[in-house]
DNA sequence: CACTCAGTTTATCATTTTCGAAACTGTCTA
DNA sequence: TAGACAGTTTCGAAAATGATAAACTGAGTG
């Protein structure tokens, strides 16, 4: 009977084949470590049809929900979830006019950056 | 015994209160309609911190994917996923010497708008 | 050939995400 | 004050994600 085969997943224990260029990596990343989980929030919330759509609406002006809600062809339920999740990142302000409630985009570089990755996918295709 | 609240969730039946610019938002996301299933593709990529790690330790050379998992703390099983996805839409590309597998970045212009989203992020913070 | 080892793949599980239904809030108007 | 209506919130279901374990593949070596 062997002795049980103790290694589930294979884990290169043999300290790999770069142990000094893997340290190095790893201080290097941990300078960035602490960004690193909002710059992947960002692209998180980037990473959704919807809300790209919504940016992209907002891009020209304000807009009320239902309007938003009609350019998306969702519910106004839906819709005011994702406006409220991108509001929460402070990618989105809103305005209250009575029973209106306007949005609007917070920053004008983040479409920027939008447009600048739309590029390099282009630039890809090509 | 009310006829029913048919309603479900509210969906603002009175067409709207931009009707026009609405149908004008429509009609211009339309044009990017085909584009933006493949831009939300990518931040979906980007939106997780391994992946990010992954292409800033490739960000210097190649690396097998061994060493990889080391930077990583993770399994070589949960690694050679990442690197796949990464490889499968492009932005990496592998290289095969004998029993070791190697990756690198395949395209410099997505480091590049990494970097540039990175920024915007520090920007924000300021 | 038998064995080892780097990496991949398949199956699985827990967590997160996305959206809709229904209930609720708050403002306007009759 | 009662009702209508824009929008929000809570809750739940379905789908997508991220990671693991375990089986598998394929190259090197005795």
């Amino acid at each position: 009977m062997p002795a049980a085969k103790i290694i589930s997943s294979p884990v290169c224990h043999v300290a790999c084949f770069e142990q000094e260029k893997v340290a190095r990596i790893k201080a290097e990343l941990a300078k960035e470590e602490q960004l690193l989980p909002q710059l992947a929030e960002l692209y998180k919330l980037l990473g959704n049809v919807t809300r790209l759509k919504i940016l992209l609406a907002l891009a020209h002006g304000e807009l009320c929900v239902c309007d938003v809600s009609h350019v998306l062809g969702l519910t106004i339920a839906a819709t005011s979830h994702q406006l409220k999740l991108l509001r929460s990142q402070g990618w989105l302000t809103m305005r209250n006019d009575g029973k209106m409630v306007y949005y609007r985009v917070h920053s004008e570089s983040l479409l920027k950056a939008l447009k600048g990755d739309f590029c390099l996918l282009e630039e890809r295709l090509a």
